[in-house]
DNA sequence: TAATTTGTTCAAACAAACTTGAACAAGCGC
DNA sequence: GCGCTTGTTCAAGTTTGTTTGAACAAATTA
């Protein structure tokens, strides 16, 4: 089971460790110590603190605090919105942003271009990306409205599940 | 500006060279040559052979026929929906597909447990989880749909693009 | 058919990313 | 303060993935 979170890990640019982290932290039946992960995956803690570095900074795992304990538990957040937001706002919304930057760069030097059957076709190219940009802005809202409570968009699942 | 792309490529788990070839043929005016590529970028001819073969099968680059020319040329998709959509057909969907498999056999397994407080915690986790395929498989047309020709997503651009 | 052009394949070299583990900080109880 | 527990950092080792270039196949020309 494990290894479905390893590939969606993988898929999204993560690696294994962090899969396998919040794969164990998803299938347990209550909130792990740093040392229940070390000793379940049998990686080293130093694999086990990046991991759950990144994982809270992405909001995929939460501290839950239990009395009587100095030891750290961790627990997975399973709202599915919740984790691609804090995927879409720390590993992509920053590229998008990063791109949008550069694009205002070429565009300057594009101006300074005499005017030419050259420039012409960089400006056209140009507005061929920034047209995809738009989109992609106007798309992210989008997706992760529909991922969101989601009762509107998936009126089916009559089971039983976590409170996603 | 080729840049833009090597980031692109990357961030959708692309190796470097892929964006770099795409980057050129976008920036070109006219369709490129393997030859042209392999000296404008300066890299080796195998890989701008896989490359290009990786970019045909994405449906990113299209061979375009030069009369009294034997080499092949190569031009870049502009059509952001062909792009997107090649992209998820081979790289995304595959993985989507195989992850409805895994859960169909962790189902058995499930299934095969005697009832206990266990089996209820995995049955609900693993409700979770095709929850969330459900999601992705009704997102996944959206979003192509909005990439798509787009007036009614898009209705600001008065500027001279390609044809996208 | 031999020589040339064009593009592909694949094992080895290389580079980038991940993992490890020992050294380090921070907090707690004595 | 001292020792113990808990977790982090980071340089070095390992693994993974990418790039190279020489050998190869296919098609073309002479």
């Amino acid at each position: 089971m494990i290894e479905v979170f390893v590939r969606a890990a993988n898929l999204i640019g993560l690696p294994r460790s962090v899969g396998e982290i919040y794969g164990v932290l998803y299938c347990a039946e209550r909130p792990l110590t740093f040392d229940d992960l070390v000793e379940r995956l049998g990686i080293s803690r130093g694999s086990v603190s990046q991991g759950l570095k990144l994982l809270r900074q992405l909001g995929a795992v939460k501290l839950h605090y239990v009395v009587g304990s100095r030891k750290d538990h961790f627990e997975p957040e399973l709202s599915m919105k919740r984790l691609v937001g804090g995927f879409v706002r720390d590993q992509f919304s920053p590229h998008l942003a990063n791109g949008k930057l550069r694009l205002e760069q070429i565009d300057a030097e594009v101006e300074a271009e005499p005017d030419s059957e050259l420039r012409h076709h960089a400006a056209q190219r140009l507005n061929t990306l920034r047209t995809w940009q738009r989109r992609m802005d106007k798309l992210l809202p989008v997706v992760l409205a529909a991922l969101g409570g989601a009762e509107l968009f998936n009126q089916s699942s009559g089971g039983s599940d976590d409170v996603v």
